[in-house]
DNA sequence: ACAATAGTGTCTGTTAGACAGTATCGC
DNA sequence: GCGATACTGTCTAACAGACACTATTGT
Protein backbone atom coordinates (compact mmCIF):
# COMPACT_ATOMS: atom_id res chain seq x y z
CA UNK A 1 0.00 0.00 0.00
CA UNK A 2 1.50 3.27 -0.98
CA UNK A 3 1.62 6.02 1.94
CA UNK A 4 -1.29 8.09 2.31
CA UNK A 5 -2.88 7.09 -0.75
CA UNK A 6 -6.75 8.76 0.05
CA UNK A 7 -8.61 6.29 -1.49
CA UNK A 8 -7.11 2.69 -0.16
CA UNK A 9 -7.08 2.61 3.41
CA UNK A 10 -8.85 0.24 6.39
CA UNK A 11 -11.57 2.31 8.06
CA UNK A 12 -11.56 2.44 11.52
CA UNK A 13 -14.22 4.11 14.17
CA UNK A 14 -12.85 6.27 16.27
CA UNK A 15 -14.05 7.03 19.93
CA UNK A 16 -13.92 8.72 23.33
CA UNK A 17 -13.78 6.86 26.80
CA UNK A 18 -13.73 9.42 29.64
CA UNK A 19 -11.90 8.67 32.79
CA UNK A 20 -14.43 11.31 35.14
CA UNK A 21 -12.68 11.19 38.66
CA UNK A 22 -13.76 13.13 41.85
CA UNK A 23 -13.15 13.01 45.27
CA UNK A 24 -16.45 11.87 47.25
CA UNK A 25 -16.56 10.95 51.82
CA UNK A 26 -12.35 10.90 51.13
CA UNK A 27 -12.12 8.36 48.17
CA UNK A 28 -11.41 8.49 44.77
CA UNK A 29 -14.13 7.79 42.55
CA UNK A 30 -14.86 6.95 39.20
CA UNK A 31 -17.68 7.96 36.69
CA UNK A 32 -19.35 5.09 35.15
CA UNK A 33 -22.47 4.62 33.43
CA UNK A 34 -24.67 1.58 32.69
CA UNK A 35 -24.96 0.18 29.06
CA UNK A 36 -28.05 -0.26 28.00
CA UNK A 37 -27.06 -2.33 24.74
CA UNK A 38 -24.91 -5.32 23.55
CA UNK A 39 -22.11 -6.16 23.50
CA UNK A 40 -21.74 -5.70 27.45
CA UNK A 41 -25.12 -4.85 27.92
CA UNK A 42 -25.74 -4.32 31.42
CA UNK A 43 -22.36 -4.06 31.87
CA UNK A 44 -20.89 -0.99 34.39
CA UNK A 45 -18.50 1.04 31.29
CA UNK A 46 -16.75 4.54 31.00
CA UNK A 47 -18.63 7.28 29.57
CA UNK A 48 -17.69 7.74 25.53
CA UNK A 49 -18.70 7.52 22.58
CA UNK A 50 -18.16 8.32 18.75
CA UNK A 51 -16.14 11.24 17.56
CA UNK A 52 -18.36 13.60 15.06
CA UNK A 53 -16.71 13.76 11.36
CA UNK A 54 -16.13 17.42 11.61
CA UNK A 55 -15.08 17.21 15.14
CA UNK A 56 -11.95 17.97 17.23
CA UNK A 57 -10.72 14.93 19.68
CA UNK A 58 -11.22 16.70 22.51
CA UNK A 59 -14.49 18.87 21.51
CA UNK A 60 -16.28 15.29 21.48
CA UNK A 61 -14.55 14.31 25.05
CA UNK A 62 -15.90 17.69 26.24
CA UNK A 63 -19.03 17.12 24.71
CA UNK A 64 -19.91 13.86 25.93
CA UNK A 65 -18.40 14.99 29.30
CA UNK A 66 -20.90 17.71 29.39
CA UNK A 67 -23.75 15.20 27.91
CA UNK A 68 -23.16 13.33 30.90
CA UNK A 69 -22.60 15.17 33.83
CA UNK A 70 -23.37 18.78 32.36
CA UNK A 71 -20.28 19.59 33.54
CA UNK A 72 -18.03 22.13 31.70
CA UNK A 73 -14.41 21.25 30.59
CA UNK A 74 -11.67 22.86 31.52
CA UNK A 75 -8.90 22.16 29.20
CA UNK A 76 -5.10 21.51 30.23
CA UNK A 77 -2.81 24.27 29.15
CA UNK A 78 -1.91 23.25 25.19
CA UNK A 79 -4.77 21.46 24.94
CA UNK A 80 -7.34 23.62 23.20
CA UNK A 81 -8.87 27.57 23.98
CA UNK A 82 -12.40 27.18 23.80
CA UNK A 83 -13.96 27.21 26.79
CA UNK A 84 -15.90 29.95 29.33
CA UNK A 85 -13.98 29.77 32.81
CA UNK A 86 -16.99 28.96 35.05
CA UNK A 87 -17.21 25.43 36.94
CA UNK A 88 -15.15 23.75 34.83
CA UNK A 89 -13.33 19.59 35.28
CA UNK A 90 -9.98 19.45 34.35
CA UNK A 91 -9.69 17.94 30.65
CA UNK A 92 -6.62 16.37 29.41
CA UNK A 93 -6.28 13.81 26.51
CA UNK A 94 -4.59 10.41 28.64
CA UNK A 95 -3.65 7.45 26.16
CA UNK A 96 -5.15 5.79 23.10
CA UNK A 97 -6.12 2.08 22.90
CA UNK A 98 -6.79 0.38 19.73
CA UNK A 99 -6.47 -3.60 20.14
CA UNK A 100 -8.23 -4.93 17.35
CA UNK A 101 -10.52 -7.21 19.01
CA UNK A 102 -11.16 -4.78 22.07
CA UNK A 103 -14.91 -3.87 20.49
CA UNK A 104 -16.14 -7.58 19.41
CA UNK A 105 -17.99 -6.12 16.33
CA UNK A 106 -15.64 -3.93 14.49
CA UNK A 107 -11.85 -1.89 14.35
CA UNK A 108 -12.56 0.69 16.90
CA UNK A 109 -9.71 3.67 18.35
CA UNK A 110 -10.68 5.07 21.27
CA UNK A 111 -8.81 7.75 22.82
CA UNK A 112 -8.88 8.31 26.10
CA UNK A 113 -9.41 11.60 28.35
CA UNK A 114 -9.26 12.07 32.18
CA UNK A 115 -11.45 14.54 34.27
CA UNK A 116 -10.70 15.94 37.03
CA UNK A 117 -13.52 17.50 39.09
CA UNK A 118 -14.90 18.32 42.10
CA UNK A 119 -17.39 16.89 44.30
CA UNK A 120 -20.38 17.24 42.51
CA UNK A 121 -24.48 16.89 43.82
CA UNK A 122 -25.32 14.11 41.86
CA UNK A 123 -24.54 13.06 38.00
CA UNK A 124 -28.18 13.25 35.84
CA UNK A 125 -28.77 10.33 33.58
CA UNK A 126 -28.02 12.34 30.32
CA UNK A 127 -28.39 11.69 26.63
CA UNK A 128 -28.52 7.43 25.28
CA UNK A 129 -27.57 6.61 29.09
CA UNK A 130 -29.48 4.50 31.66
CA UNK A 131 -28.28 5.44 34.64
CA UNK A 132 -24.79 7.26 36.01
CA UNK A 133 -23.01 6.59 39.32
CA UNK A 134 -19.93 7.23 41.07
CA UNK A 135 -17.86 4.22 41.77
CA UNK A 136 -14.66 4.37 44.53
CA UNK A 137 -11.95 3.50 42.64
CA UNK A 138 -10.92 1.35 45.45
CA UNK A 139 -13.86 -1.51 44.43
CA UNK A 140 -13.18 -1.30 40.67
CA UNK A 141 -9.45 -1.86 40.72
CA UNK A 142 -7.90 -3.21 43.93
CA UNK A 143 -8.30 -6.81 44.90
CA UNK A 144 -11.81 -6.72 46.48
CA UNK A 145 -13.55 -5.85 43.55
CA UNK A 146 -16.75 -7.50 43.98
CA UNK A 147 -17.75 -6.80 40.60
CA UNK A 148 -18.04 -8.66 37.20
CA UNK A 149 -15.68 -6.00 35.84
CA UNK A 150 -16.37 -3.39 33.37
CA UNK A 151 -16.81 -3.18 29.63
CA UNK A 152 -14.35 -3.51 27.27
CA UNK A 153 -10.67 -2.67 28.13
CA UNK A 154 -12.21 -0.04 30.41
CA UNK A 155 -10.79 -1.32 33.56
CA UNK A 156 -7.49 -0.80 32.43
CA UNK A 157 -8.05 2.75 31.03
CA UNK A 158 -9.36 3.45 34.15
CA UNK A 159 -6.34 1.98 35.77
CA UNK A 160 -4.34 4.22 33.56
CA UNK A 161 -6.23 7.49 34.08
CA UNK A 162 -5.75 6.86 38.25
CA UNK A 163 -2.39 6.36 37.74
CA UNK A 164 -1.93 9.55 35.38
CA UNK A 165 -4.10 11.20 38.23
CA UNK A 166 -1.54 10.23 41.25
CA UNK A 167 1.57 11.00 39.65
CA UNK A 168 0.58 14.36 38.49
CA UNK A 169 -0.75 15.86 41.78
CA UNK A 170 2.99 15.20 42.61
CA UNK A 171 4.48 17.36 40.45
CA UNK A 172 1.09 19.88 39.42
CA UNK A 173 -1.32 22.21 40.98
CA UNK A 174 -3.75 19.72 39.59
CA UNK A 175 -5.20 18.99 43.25
CA UNK A 176 -6.80 21.81 43.24
CA UNK A 177 -8.95 20.66 40.36
CA UNK A 178 -10.87 18.24 42.67
CA UNK A 179 -11.26 21.14 44.75
CA UNK A 180 -14.46 23.83 45.22
CA UNK A 181 -13.41 27.13 43.99
CA UNK A 182 -12.37 28.17 47.86
CA UNK A 183 -10.89 25.47 50.03
CA UNK A 184 -8.99 24.79 52.61
CA UNK A 185 -5.54 23.11 53.41
CA UNK A 186 -7.33 20.28 55.19
CA UNK A 187 -9.50 20.14 52.14
CA UNK A 188 -6.40 19.66 50.13
CA UNK A 189 -4.92 17.42 52.22
CA UNK A 190 -7.98 15.13 52.09
CA UNK A 191 -7.41 15.54 48.62
CA UNK A 192 -4.26 14.45 48.02
CA UNK A 193 -4.59 11.31 51.12
CA UNK A 194 -7.89 9.87 48.90
CA UNK A 195 -6.21 10.35 45.43
CA UNK A 196 -2.88 8.61 46.61
CA UNK A 197 -4.97 6.24 49.57
CA UNK A 198 -1.80 7.44 52.12
CA UNK A 199 -2.35 9.54 55.26
CA UNK A 200 -0.33 12.68 55.18
CA UNK A 201 0.94 14.54 58.01
CA UNK A 202 -1.16 17.62 58.70
CA UNK A 203 1.91 20.03 59.94
CA UNK A 204 4.20 19.32 57.45
CA UNK A 205 1.97 19.20 54.49
CA UNK A 206 0.29 22.65 55.55
CA UNK A 207 4.07 24.25 55.58
CA UNK A 208 4.87 22.42 51.90
CA UNK A 209 1.34 23.53 49.77
CA UNK A 210 1.71 27.27 51.72
CA UNK A 211 5.45 28.02 51.09
CA UNK A 212 5.36 26.93 47.17
CA UNK A 213 4.47 29.90 45.79
CA UNK A 214 1.86 30.21 43.30
CA UNK A 215 -0.13 27.17 44.21
CA UNK A 216 -2.70 28.48 46.36
CA UNK A 217 -4.17 32.49 46.87
CA UNK A 218 -5.22 33.24 50.19
CA UNK A 219 -9.24 34.78 49.97
CA UNK A 220 -8.74 36.20 53.02
CA UNK A 221 -11.74 34.59 54.59
CA UNK A 222 -12.41 32.02 57.16
CA UNK A 223 -14.36 28.59 57.34
CA UNK A 224 -16.41 27.68 60.59
CA UNK A 225 -15.92 24.01 61.03
CA UNK A 226 -17.83 21.49 63.84
CA UNK A 227 -14.98 21.36 66.23
CA UNK A 228 -12.19 22.72 65.34
CA UNK A 229 -10.35 26.35 64.76
CA UNK A 230 -11.49 27.73 62.26
CA UNK A 231 -9.31 27.65 59.09
CA UNK A 232 -7.95 30.33 56.09
CA UNK A 233 -9.40 30.03 52.57
CA UNK A 234 -7.23 29.33 49.11
CA UNK A 235 -8.18 29.36 45.87
CA UNK A 236 -6.11 28.20 43.44
CA UNK A 237 -2.62 30.22 42.48
CA UNK A 238 -1.33 30.45 38.90
CA UNK A 239 1.58 27.71 39.09
CA UNK A 240 0.41 24.39 37.01
CA UNK A 241 4.07 22.91 37.89
CA UNK A 242 5.43 22.21 41.44
CA UNK A 243 8.77 22.52 41.95
CA UNK A 244 9.90 20.90 44.31
CA UNK A 245 7.20 18.29 43.81
CA UNK A 246 4.64 16.91 46.35
CA UNK A 247 5.92 13.63 47.56
CA UNK A 248 4.47 10.86 47.55
CA UNK A 249 5.27 8.58 50.86
CA UNK A 250 6.15 4.97 50.20
CA UNK A 251 7.54 6.63 46.88
CA UNK A 252 8.94 2.59 45.57
CA UNK A 253 10.80 2.31 48.99
CA UNK A 254 14.77 2.66 48.76
CA UNK A 255 14.44 4.40 45.61
CA UNK A 256 14.63 2.00 42.00
CA UNK A 257 13.04 -0.92 40.92
CA UNK A 258 10.65 -1.88 38.66
CA UNK A 259 7.54 0.27 38.86
CA UNK A 260 5.44 0.96 35.73
CA UNK A 261 5.66 3.94 33.65
CA UNK A 262 2.87 3.42 31.39
CA UNK A 263 1.38 0.67 33.26
CA UNK A 264 -1.13 0.04 29.91
CA UNK A 265 -1.62 -2.84 27.71
CA UNK A 266 -2.74 -0.91 24.96
CA UNK A 267 -1.72 -1.81 21.49
CA UNK B 1 -26.80 8.94 16.83
CA UNK B 2 -27.01 5.58 19.04
CA UNK B 3 -24.23 4.70 21.10
CA UNK B 4 -21.88 2.34 19.62
CA UNK B 5 -24.08 1.72 16.55
CA UNK B 6 -21.93 -0.31 14.38
CA UNK B 7 -23.32 0.56 10.99
CA UNK B 8 -23.57 4.52 11.68
CA UNK B 9 -20.30 5.92 12.12
CA UNK B 10 -18.13 8.27 10.49
CA UNK B 11 -15.15 6.40 8.71
CA UNK B 12 -11.84 8.03 10.17
CA UNK B 13 -8.18 6.65 8.88
CA UNK B 14 -5.64 5.85 11.16
CA UNK B 15 -2.36 6.04 10.75
CA UNK B 16 1.38 6.23 13.02
CA UNK B 17 3.43 8.93 13.63
CA UNK B 18 7.46 8.46 14.68
CA UNK B 19 9.40 11.19 16.81
CA UNK B 20 12.38 8.76 16.35
CA UNK B 21 15.65 10.42 18.58
CA UNK B 22 18.97 9.71 18.86
CA UNK B 23 22.50 11.78 19.76
CA UNK B 24 24.64 12.42 17.16
CA UNK B 25 27.86 14.62 17.27
CA UNK B 26 26.39 15.71 20.81
CA UNK B 27 22.97 17.04 19.86
CA UNK B 28 19.59 15.50 20.15
CA UNK B 29 18.54 14.73 16.33
CA UNK B 30 15.19 13.66 14.64
CA UNK B 31 14.69 11.16 12.35
CA UNK B 32 12.68 12.53 8.63
CA UNK B 33 11.64 11.33 5.99
CA UNK B 34 10.62 13.25 2.34
CA UNK B 35 7.59 13.03 0.80
CA UNK B 36 7.32 11.71 -2.37
CA UNK B 37 3.81 12.65 -3.10
CA UNK B 38 1.21 15.43 -1.81
CA UNK B 39 0.17 17.14 -0.13
CA UNK B 40 3.69 18.51 1.36
CA UNK B 41 5.29 16.94 -1.55
CA UNK B 42 9.11 17.38 -1.06
CA UNK B 43 8.82 18.73 2.82
CA UNK B 44 10.17 17.07 5.60
CA UNK B 45 8.23 14.79 7.69
CA UNK B 46 7.89 12.38 10.54
CA UNK B 47 8.05 9.15 9.42
CA UNK B 48 4.98 6.86 9.38
CA UNK B 49 1.76 5.36 7.75
CA UNK B 50 -1.66 3.26 8.03
CA UNK B 51 -2.22 1.00 10.77
CA UNK B 52 -3.34 -1.87 9.29
CA UNK B 53 -6.67 -3.44 9.66
CA UNK B 54 -5.95 -6.43 11.46
CA UNK B 55 -2.50 -4.60 13.53
CA UNK B 56 -2.58 -3.11 16.67
CA UNK B 57 -1.49 0.31 17.29
CA UNK B 58 2.53 -0.01 18.70
CA UNK B 59 2.80 -2.98 16.00
CA UNK B 60 1.97 -0.78 13.47
CA UNK B 61 4.80 1.77 15.14
CA UNK B 62 7.29 -0.95 15.39
CA UNK B 63 6.84 -2.20 12.02
CA UNK B 64 6.84 1.16 10.76
CA UNK B 65 10.28 1.62 12.36
CA UNK B 66 11.40 -1.30 11.13
CA UNK B 67 10.78 -0.50 7.42
CA UNK B 68 12.27 2.58 7.47
CA UNK B 69 15.15 2.49 10.03
CA UNK B 70 15.54 -1.17 10.50
CA UNK B 71 15.51 -0.82 14.17
CA UNK B 72 13.75 -3.36 16.08
CA UNK B 73 11.19 -1.80 18.93
CA UNK B 74 11.58 -2.61 22.45
CA UNK B 75 8.21 -1.78 23.66
CA UNK B 76 7.74 0.20 27.08
CA UNK B 77 6.92 -2.03 30.28
CA UNK B 78 3.23 -1.78 29.92
CA UNK B 79 3.15 -1.81 26.17
CA UNK B 80 3.48 -4.76 24.13
CA UNK B 81 5.53 -7.90 25.08
CA UNK B 82 6.39 -9.31 21.26
CA UNK B 83 9.85 -8.34 20.91
CA UNK B 84 13.32 -9.98 20.74
CA UNK B 85 15.76 -8.46 23.06
CA UNK B 86 18.61 -7.81 20.65
CA UNK B 87 19.23 -4.09 19.49
CA UNK B 88 16.36 -2.34 20.27
CA UNK B 89 14.65 0.83 20.40
CA UNK B 90 12.77 1.99 23.33
CA UNK B 91 9.41 2.82 21.79
CA UNK B 92 6.39 3.97 24.05
CA UNK B 93 3.32 5.99 22.56
CA UNK B 94 3.45 9.80 22.97
CA UNK B 95 -0.12 11.41 22.09
CA UNK B 96 -2.97 11.03 19.35
CA UNK B 97 -3.46 14.10 17.18
CA UNK B 98 -7.22 14.70 15.31
CA UNK B 99 -7.55 17.86 14.19
CA UNK B 100 -10.47 18.13 11.87
CA UNK B 101 -8.18 19.42 8.87
CA UNK B 102 -4.69 18.12 10.02
CA UNK B 103 -4.43 15.90 7.00
CA UNK B 104 -6.00 18.16 3.64
CA UNK B 105 -7.89 15.18 1.96
CA UNK B 106 -9.61 13.48 4.45
CA UNK B 107 -10.53 13.10 8.56
CA UNK B 108 -6.95 11.40 10.01
CA UNK B 109 -6.08 10.47 13.57
CA UNK B 110 -3.12 9.79 13.88
CA UNK B 111 -1.50 8.47 17.60
CA UNK B 112 2.36 9.00 17.63
CA UNK B 113 5.24 6.68 19.32
CA UNK B 114 7.93 7.93 20.41
CA UNK B 115 11.08 5.86 19.57
CA UNK B 116 14.54 5.99 21.47
CA UNK B 117 17.75 4.54 19.88
CA UNK B 118 21.31 4.69 19.72
CA UNK B 119 23.56 6.27 17.61
CA UNK B 120 22.93 4.31 14.37
CA UNK B 121 25.60 3.94 11.41
CA UNK B 122 23.18 5.58 9.18
CA UNK B 123 19.60 5.21 8.27
CA UNK B 124 18.96 3.68 4.80
CA UNK B 125 15.95 4.48 3.05
CA UNK B 126 13.28 1.61 2.98
CA UNK B 127 9.73 0.73 1.60
CA UNK B 128 8.15 3.79 -0.13
CA UNK B 129 10.47 6.77 1.64
CA UNK B 130 13.15 8.57 -1.11
CA UNK B 131 15.38 9.72 1.32
CA UNK B 132 15.70 9.59 5.03
CA UNK B 133 17.82 12.09 7.65
CA UNK B 134 18.75 12.86 10.83
CA UNK B 135 18.32 16.72 11.66
CA UNK B 136 19.14 18.14 14.41
CA UNK B 137 16.20 19.32 16.77
CA UNK B 138 17.54 22.49 17.39
CA UNK B 139 17.48 23.41 13.82
CA UNK B 140 13.68 22.30 13.56
CA UNK B 141 12.39 23.59 16.55
CA UNK B 142 14.83 26.42 17.68
CA UNK B 143 14.32 30.58 17.07
CA UNK B 144 16.77 29.55 14.07
CA UNK B 145 15.08 27.33 11.84
CA UNK B 146 16.09 28.06 8.52
CA UNK B 147 13.75 25.39 7.38
CA UNK B 148 10.68 25.73 5.87
CA UNK B 149 8.85 23.10 8.22
CA UNK B 150 7.11 20.04 8.44
CA UNK B 151 4.48 18.53 6.99
CA UNK B 152 1.05 18.67 8.70
CA UNK B 153 1.67 19.23 12.68
CA UNK B 154 4.67 17.12 12.80
CA UNK B 155 6.04 20.10 14.02
CA UNK B 156 4.07 19.96 17.22
CA UNK B 157 4.65 16.02 17.12
CA UNK B 158 8.11 16.41 17.27
CA UNK B 159 7.95 18.71 19.93
CA UNK B 160 5.42 17.07 21.96
CA UNK B 161 8.43 14.15 21.56
CA UNK B 162 11.09 16.24 22.57
CA UNK B 163 10.02 17.15 25.65
CA UNK B 164 8.49 14.18 26.92
CA UNK B 165 12.20 12.83 25.89
CA UNK B 166 13.38 15.78 27.97
CA UNK B 167 11.12 15.30 30.77
CA UNK B 168 11.41 11.29 31.12
CA UNK B 169 15.00 11.03 31.31
CA UNK B 170 14.58 13.05 34.86
CA UNK B 171 12.85 10.48 36.65
CA UNK B 172 13.38 7.18 34.63
CA UNK B 173 16.60 5.04 33.28
CA UNK B 174 15.52 5.88 29.35
CA UNK B 175 18.71 7.93 28.96
CA UNK B 176 20.29 4.27 28.55
CA UNK B 177 18.14 4.15 25.68
CA UNK B 178 20.05 6.51 23.83
CA UNK B 179 23.70 4.56 24.45
CA UNK B 180 24.96 1.58 22.99
CA UNK B 181 24.93 -2.06 24.80
CA UNK B 182 28.21 -0.72 26.93
CA UNK B 183 29.13 3.05 27.55
CA UNK B 184 30.79 5.07 30.21
CA UNK B 185 29.43 7.51 32.44
CA UNK B 186 30.62 10.57 30.51
CA UNK B 187 29.25 9.05 27.66
CA UNK B 188 25.81 9.07 29.60
CA UNK B 189 26.35 12.33 30.58
CA UNK B 190 26.79 13.92 27.48
CA UNK B 191 23.38 11.95 26.60
CA UNK B 192 21.86 13.57 29.51
CA UNK B 193 23.54 17.19 27.89
CA UNK B 194 22.53 16.73 24.65
CA UNK B 195 18.82 16.31 25.65
CA UNK B 196 18.40 18.53 28.00
CA UNK B 197 20.72 21.33 25.83
CA UNK B 198 22.77 22.04 29.10
CA UNK B 199 25.97 21.23 30.47
CA UNK B 200 26.08 19.35 33.54
CA UNK B 201 28.65 18.59 36.30
CA UNK B 202 31.03 15.53 35.32
CA UNK B 203 31.64 14.73 38.69
CA UNK B 204 28.06 15.46 40.40
CA UNK B 205 26.86 13.55 37.65
CA UNK B 206 29.24 10.58 38.79
CA UNK B 207 28.39 10.21 42.01
CA UNK B 208 24.79 10.75 41.09
CA UNK B 209 24.52 7.87 38.17
CA UNK B 210 26.72 5.52 40.38
CA UNK B 211 25.15 5.99 43.53
CA UNK B 212 21.51 5.52 42.05
CA UNK B 213 21.03 1.65 42.62
CA UNK B 214 19.92 -0.12 39.64
CA UNK B 215 20.98 2.41 37.22
CA UNK B 216 24.24 1.10 36.04
CA UNK B 217 25.68 -1.80 36.21
CA UNK B 218 29.80 -2.26 35.98
CA UNK B 219 30.80 -4.66 33.35
CA UNK B 220 34.02 -5.07 34.71
CA UNK B 221 35.59 -3.41 31.15
CA UNK B 222 37.54 -0.18 30.58
CA UNK B 223 37.94 1.81 27.31
CA UNK B 224 40.81 3.15 26.05
CA UNK B 225 40.21 7.12 24.59
CA UNK B 226 42.01 9.24 23.43
CA UNK B 227 43.77 11.54 25.81
CA UNK B 228 42.14 10.60 29.90
CA UNK B 229 42.17 7.80 32.28
CA UNK B 230 40.24 5.18 31.09
CA UNK B 231 36.74 5.13 32.11
CA UNK B 232 35.10 1.99 33.48
CA UNK B 233 32.44 0.39 31.02
CA UNK B 234 28.35 0.04 32.11
CA UNK B 235 25.49 -1.40 30.61
CA UNK B 236 21.69 -0.77 31.72
CA UNK B 237 20.50 -1.88 35.09
CA UNK B 238 17.15 -2.97 35.74
CA UNK B 239 15.72 0.13 37.27
CA UNK B 240 13.16 1.72 35.32
CA UNK B 241 12.69 4.61 38.09
CA UNK B 242 14.87 6.92 39.08
CA UNK B 243 14.59 7.80 42.90
CA UNK B 244 15.25 10.43 43.47
CA UNK B 245 15.68 11.75 40.19
CA UNK B 246 18.04 13.25 38.04
CA UNK B 247 17.50 17.04 38.73
CA UNK B 248 17.63 18.93 35.11
CA UNK B 249 19.40 22.54 35.82
CA UNK B 250 17.38 25.63 35.11
CA UNK B 251 14.16 23.50 36.28
CA UNK B 252 11.75 26.63 36.28
CA UNK B 253 13.89 28.50 38.20
CA UNK B 254 11.89 29.44 41.69
CA UNK B 255 10.06 26.81 41.48
CA UNK B 256 6.61 27.59 40.01
CA UNK B 257 5.27 29.46 36.99
CA UNK B 258 3.29 28.45 33.99
CA UNK B 259 5.47 25.98 32.46
CA UNK B 260 3.38 23.70 29.70
CA UNK B 261 2.40 20.02 30.92
CA UNK B 262 1.40 18.75 27.55
CA UNK B 263 2.70 21.65 24.97
CA UNK B 264 0.89 19.80 22.44
CA UNK B 265 -2.28 22.18 20.31
CA UNK B 266 -4.14 19.22 19.46
CA UNK B 267 -7.93 18.22 19.38
C1' DA C 1 55.58 17.96 31.74
C1' DC C 2 51.06 18.83 30.19
C1' DA C 3 46.38 18.29 28.61
C1' DA C 4 42.50 15.62 29.18
C1' DT C 5 39.25 12.72 31.13
C1' DA C 6 37.91 9.65 35.29
C1' DG C 7 36.80 9.36 39.82
C1' DT C 8 36.75 10.74 45.19
C1' DG C 9 36.16 13.78 49.10
C1' DT C 10 34.39 17.80 51.48
C1' DC C 11 31.65 21.64 52.52
C1' DT C 12 27.23 24.28 52.49
C1' DG C 13 22.46 25.38 51.88
C1' DT C 14 17.95 23.44 51.32
C1' DT C 15 14.40 20.44 52.37
C1' DA C 16 11.60 16.26 53.81
C1' DG C 17 10.07 14.02 57.76
C1' DA C 18 9.23 13.69 62.62
C1' DC C 19 7.13 15.87 66.21
C1' DA C 20 6.66 19.51 70.27
C1' DG C 21 4.01 23.18 71.11
C1' DT C 22 0.50 27.04 70.52
C1' DA C 23 -4.12 28.96 68.65
C1' DT C 24 -9.03 28.90 68.26
C1' DC C 25 -13.18 26.84 67.64
C1' DG C 26 -17.67 23.60 69.52
C1' DC C 27 -19.24 21.14 73.27
C1' DG D 1 -12.10 21.66 80.70
C1' DC D 2 -11.79 18.62 76.62
C1' DG D 3 -11.57 17.16 71.98
C1' DA D 4 -10.68 18.61 67.55
C1' DT D 5 -8.64 21.01 63.95
C1' DA D 6 -5.38 24.84 62.40
C1' DC D 7 -0.99 26.48 62.39
C1' DT D 8 4.20 27.47 63.83
C1' DG D 9 8.73 26.17 65.29
C1' DT D 10 12.65 23.03 65.82
C1' DC D 11 15.63 19.25 65.08
C1' DT D 12 17.94 15.77 62.02
C1' DA D 13 19.21 13.15 58.08
C1' DA D 14 19.58 13.27 53.18
C1' DC D 15 20.83 15.39 49.16
C1' DA D 16 22.04 18.89 45.36
C1' DG D 17 25.46 22.00 43.94
C1' DA D 18 30.02 23.81 44.13
C1' DC D 19 34.57 22.68 43.85
C1' DA D 20 39.44 20.93 45.63
C1' DC D 21 41.97 17.03 44.87
C1' DT D 22 43.86 12.57 43.17
C1' DA D 23 44.30 8.91 39.33
C1' DT D 24 45.54 7.37 34.79
C1' DT D 25 45.93 7.75 30.20
C1' DG D 26 48.05 10.01 25.35
C1' DT D 27 51.21 13.31 23.43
Amino acid sequence: MSRYDPTAFPPFAVTVDLVVLTVRDNSLCALLVRRAEEPFQGFWALPGGFVRADEGLIEAAARKLYEETFLRAQAAPGQEPDQRPGTGAHLEQLRTYGKPLRDPRMRVVSVAYLALAPDLPTPRPGLDVNSVRWAPVEELLGEKKGDQGLAFDHEQILADGVERARSKIEYSALATAFCPEEFTVGELRRIYEAVWGTPLDPRNFHRKVTGTPGFLLPTGGTTTRQGGRPAQLFRAGGATVLNPPMLRPDNSGSGNGSAASGSGNAS
